[in-house]
RNA sequence: UGGGGAGUGGUGUAGUUGGUAACACGCCUGACUCUGGAUCAGGAGUUCGUAGGUUCGAGUCCUACCUCCCCAGCCA
């Protein structure tokens, strides 16, 4: 945040400023950011874990990281790992409190007993069907299950004997008994526990008994005495729920906040989705640098710093809404720009032969690293008769706003010479294959003693010296800014996916510096966009760049209008 | 048709004792520039979902209505 600028707030800060006022809980502030284990984090997440865990920091309290991982069949150890690298990554750091909602089965277990014992809770013995046919419906109330009233020793007993494993899946269920003609769904008696004969990823065969997420989530933050459970929207619902669990319970009073989940345009960001674009390779995996996890944008090389920047940005609230992605992307930019050395690329090269420059002749120009920050320094830059330039910088009948190379017209090649187009080369096929310029002597460096002015500076690499490169650009994922809005209801959201979305250029030519980039390090192409090594499929000798994202283009969006 | 939420410029948000709406992105001008980048200066655009009401005065209070989102997993 820069000097000057009011500290945001939204209405969660305001809660616990209240709260805080009031003495509430002594003070204190303890949130939690509780990741299903999966899938891998995406930028919705971002935003969780960015109000997780700044409220924290802000307030002086502590952040949880804690797995929800209720779900055996659902979960593996692989995205427990990338969640906490992703966070790591992210900036954050929970020190000493990582948990999982796994460690507190046995309580979980114990408190379920008790509510069993006081007839707040039953075994069923409906099926799946069952319970669903007894919920009712939005409009109709439920009926009680002919199981509802069994004794409190019979209950104990069947319970206990599904912990030990006598009853297959599905058989039964621990529901607690609250009311079937309620309004809210979540009260109509709802599931605490399941039979899941599937081996945990942390508790191995222990268990065959699962809670769901309400019996689990609830009594999880109560346990680490969570003062702000905050959420998103779709759970509103069941806040009452959470809240009357934990007062059958006597239990520390943890109360839940939602806030409004993000959604970004072009994008998509439900889990289920991503794991198809996975599982269906549409994508690389969830590191495609398409794709809007955290690793997928750690790859394309967007930086923690930018990420957490657009969190800020977008605020906090309760109002369903969709964010426009080039505001992603500007926060991309504008931290790049401030810290990206600028190197020379030529993507879709054009061979030019400057007649009359020497044969044979190299010399060493000076480039400077960054413009934004001298402290960067400058480099050499090899030059010679024969350079290659981008194919887009060169037009043989220029429109009026083109102020590019052109037959005839004289430009400056970056911190070089100012060329002059004499002729243009093409093959049998009529395409342009070769530019013959000449150059003049005394703009060396790129100043004209005579005052001459010029109208565009390009790009340029020196044919001999040049690293071969892949250069792969990206274009959103989605054709459509809501990519789940089809036309008909016989198309799905997958039928809105860009196939144009990776264009992989092979040829490019690269200035000698670039031989030394590092992955995660960003680098502006200069007039191109910024760019990053593939941290995958790159190889010594061999590199592959992504691009993070273009740099703003006033020529593209006057060209794009005609 | 039940319950729970939300509606402020194109987009996202701010507006906390009611006093004629602000910030960011985007957009448009111009200046400057060895990146048509960056930077700087300026501009257009909202009357606050709708209709009433209270009040000297309402985005902020009241009433009614409209629209959108979420909920009928032994998912989270």
């Amino acid at each position: 945040m820069a000097p000057g600028d009011v500290k945001k707030t939204n209405f969660i800060s305001q809660i616990i400023e209240e709260d805080l006022k009031s003495g509430r809980n002594g003070g204190r502030v303890a949130t939690r950011f509780p990741p299903e284990p999966n899938g891998y984090l995406h930028i919705g997440h971002a935003k969780a874990i960015c109000l997780d865990f700044g409220m924290a920091a802000e307030y002086g309290g502590e952040c949880h990281l804690r797995f929800d991982d209720t779900n055996p069949v659902k979960e593996e150890q692989e995205y427990i790992d990338s969640i906490q690298e992703d966070v790591r990554w992210l900036g954050f750091d929970w020190g000493e409190h990582l948990y999982y909602a796994s460690n507190y089965f046995d309580q979980l277990y114990e408190w379920a007993v008790k509510l069993i014992r006081e007839g707040k809770a039953y075994v069923d013995d409906l099926t799946a069907d069952e319970i669903r046919e007894h919920r009712g419906t939005l409009t109709r109330p439920g009926t009680e299950s002919p199981y509802r009233n069994r004794s409190v020793e019979e209950n104990l007993d069947l319970f206990e004997r599904m912990r030990k494993g006598e009853f297959p899946d599905g058989a039964k269920t621990l529901r607690a008994r609250i009311d079937m003609e309620s309004p809210n769904l979540n009260f109509r008696d709802p599931v605490m526990y399941r039979i899941l004969k599937a081996t945990h990823h942390r508790t191995g065969d222990k268990w065959c008994i699962y809670p769901m997420y309400d019996w689990a989530h609830g009594q999880s933050d109560s346990i680490e005495r969570i003062t702000h459970s905050i959420c998103t929207l779709e759970f509103e619902d069941h806040r009452p729920l959470y809240s009357w669990f934990i007062e059958q319970l006597g239990i520390w009073p943890s109360r839940q906040f939602e806030f409004a989940r993000l959604n970004i345009t072009y994008t998509i960001l439900s889990k289920r989705k991503l794991l198809q674009l996975v599982k269906e390779n549409y994508v690389d995996g969830w590191d495609d640098p398409r794709m809007p996890t955290i690793s997928g944008l750690r790859r394309r090389g967007y930086t923690p710093e930018s990420i957490r920047d657009f969190c800020d940005r977008i605020g906090v609230s309760k109002a369903d809404s969709t964010v426009d992605v080039g505001l992603l992307e500007h926060c991309v930019r504008e931290d790049l720009n401030k810290r990206a050395l600028r190197r020379m690329a030529v993507l879709r090269p054009l061979r030019v032969v400057i007649e009359n420059y020497p044969e044979g002749q190299t010399e060493q120009l000076d480039a400077v690293n960054n413009p934004e920050d001298p402290s960067a320094g400058s480099r050499k830059v090899p030059f010679s008769r024969v350079l290659y330039i981008e194919r887009e910088d060169f037009m043989e009948e220029p429109p009026k706003k083109f102020f590019r190379l052109a037959p005839g017209r004289e430009v400056r090649l970056r911190y070089a010479y100012f060329i002059t187009c004499t002729s243009v080369v093409k093959n049998a096929g009529g395409e342009i294959v070769e530019l013959r310029c000449t150059y003049d002597p005394a703009t060396r460096g790129g100043n004209s003693p005579d005052g001459r002015k010029v109208k565009a500076t390009i790009h340029w690499v020196n044919t001999e010296t040049a690293v071969n490169a892949e250069v792969r650009l990206y274009d959103h994922l989605f054709t459509r800014e809501d990519p789940n809005k089809v036309d008909s209801e016989d198309l799905d959201w997958k039928t809105n996916i860009n196939p144009n979305s990776l264009e992989a250029l092979k040829d490019c030519k690269l200035e000698p510096a670039l031989a030394e980039a590092s992955p995660g390090e960003g680098i502006q192409f200069e007039r191109m966009g910024y760019f990053c090594i593939d941290s995958k499929d790159s190889k010594p000798g061999a590199p592959v760049f992504n691009r993070t994202v273009t740099l703003k283009d006033t020529w593209a969006k006057i060209a794009k209008q005609g």
